[in-house]
DNA sequence: CAGTGGTCTAGACCACCTA
DNA sequence: AGGTGGTCTAGACCACTGC
């Protein structure tokens, strides 16, 4: 196997052998490392927009993996619309996926949806703190009337400017840790992981159109009774039990959310 | 290979031979086979919600296929959501699916939006003429100033009642067949096969708040003033060459737009 | 520890497209 | 006809979970 997965990846290209910088690595499988190596050749325009990149075979041969493997790392591309395959002809760049925003299955992912949308984006916490559920939120997260939640309200920027206004809340009782000097610009997935030792397994999304409240309008600033986006995200642990409950508001004139979605 | 994949599929469940009906088969695929006895085992209630189905092992065995090929089948259930795959326990049933009104990968699908809301759905054709694009019309579709489009303003009813308003666009220069007696309530698949001879390779998916519009309020019925969803629909052939747009109107508050997204 | 899902291989055949 | 992607197999090993 031409591919070593712990830290550092070499292949060939043509006839050179090419050093992947350590910091594009995240991976522990080999399929996972050839679905970077061809990311990476189509950001940096060895394989054009457009244009037809090497067969299966080829790159099997290349890479010196399966073509199983080789075809795993493909699908992933194809799911999140980087390319298109037809049957008989080739496999091909997609030229347009730059006009998306946000992979299909990360809709909840806000920090993805404002740099797909090419800004730098921070995290400000507004407020945290421990409350009684409100009836929505105890009804979402499977609560007793009085039982508490710990209840988040931040606000995403776009290159510093304020354009999401996120509301969360999770049932005080999953708590396992202290949320001392919590860090609120880190990943949920990881928030869930280190303070309430849970894995997050899916989370369901509403969307809706609403006009903006005046609370909403003051941090998020702009003209009074627009209409923007409700993103309300459930999210769910192992069992179906749910973990916590999300509101978000934004204003697609800013940020525009654009989903890519292949033919299967 | 226990599974005909012709036109009948036989499976065991239990001690019985089950002799699965024709209008749930709609592949010619092993796997695909595998996939839809899967999925009217979750829908029958034969896997219950919540419970754990049987190891790919045994499934592999009772059907009579590879593993690989009942993994394939587990994957595409995994992707919709409708199972959660835990390495080192099992494989089990979301009990939570039924919340979702559309597929992740079928924004577009008005008619999937309107069922999976639990309503019937029809299509009532307005208007269909030839015209020249608009300016957004000919910079979404590549086209030159002057290039004509064929208009098609249409609108879906749930349960009889208007609910979306949907106007699409499609470059006369592409129309293949003469379009008289065209049956609007086919699929817009169906309808580029069949009248422009084009496969739609993928489609990029606008999210949008807006106010409604008097001309939208007068078809949906309703408040006037209040905020509505707006899905602008971009279809791509395989060359990356624009098919079709489409604007979408309709209110979140009879439809609910609900998506499932599983952890990767 | 045994059983589960996750990854990978080497090889085969088929369906489809282009030339 | 030759090459492409699509499907399938049989077998192997690994990583993780729960007992």
């Amino acid at each position: 196997m031409s591919l070593e997965g712990v830290c550092i990846i070499l292949y060939k290209k043509g006839q050179t052998t090419i050093l992947l910088p350590m910091n594009l690595i995240q991976t522990r499988s080999v399929s996972n490392a050839v679905d970077e190596i061809l990311l990476e050749r189509i950001r940096d325009g060895t394989y054009a927009p457009g244009s037809r990149i090497p067969s299966e075979s080829e790159l099997s041969d290349e890479l010196g993996v399966s073509r199983a493997t080789v075809r795993t790392a493909l699908a992933k591309l194809a799911a999140n619309g980087l390319i298109l395959r037809i049957q008989g002809n080739g496999t091909f760049v997609n030229a347009r996926i730059k006009q998306a925003s946000v992979q299909p299955g990360n809709l909840w992912d806000l920090v993805q949806l404002i740099e797909g949308n090419g800004f730098k984006s921070s995290i400000r916490l507004l407020a945290m703190k421990r409350k009684p559920a409100s009836e929505k939120e105890a009804h979402v997260l499977a609560l007793e009337p009085g039982d508490e939640v710990i209840h988040f309200q931040r606000v995403f920027q776009a290159d510093e400017r304020p354009v999401i206004l996120a509301d969360n809340a999770v049932p005080a009782a999953l708590l396992r840790e202290p949320l001392e000097n919590m860090d609120g610009g880190i990943h949920i997935r990881d928030i869930f992981k280190n303070y309430f030792h849970q894995k997050i397994a899916f989370a369901i999304t509403d969307i809706h159109s609403v006009l903006i409240a005046e609370e909403t309008c003051e941090v998020l600033g702009g003209d009074a009774g627009r209409a923007i986006l409700q993103l309300n995200v459930t999210f769910y642990g192992r069992n179906n039990l749910p973990l916590a409950y999300g509101v978000n508001y934004f204003d697609d004139s800013v940020l525009r959310l654009t989903l890519v979605q292949t033919w299967s």
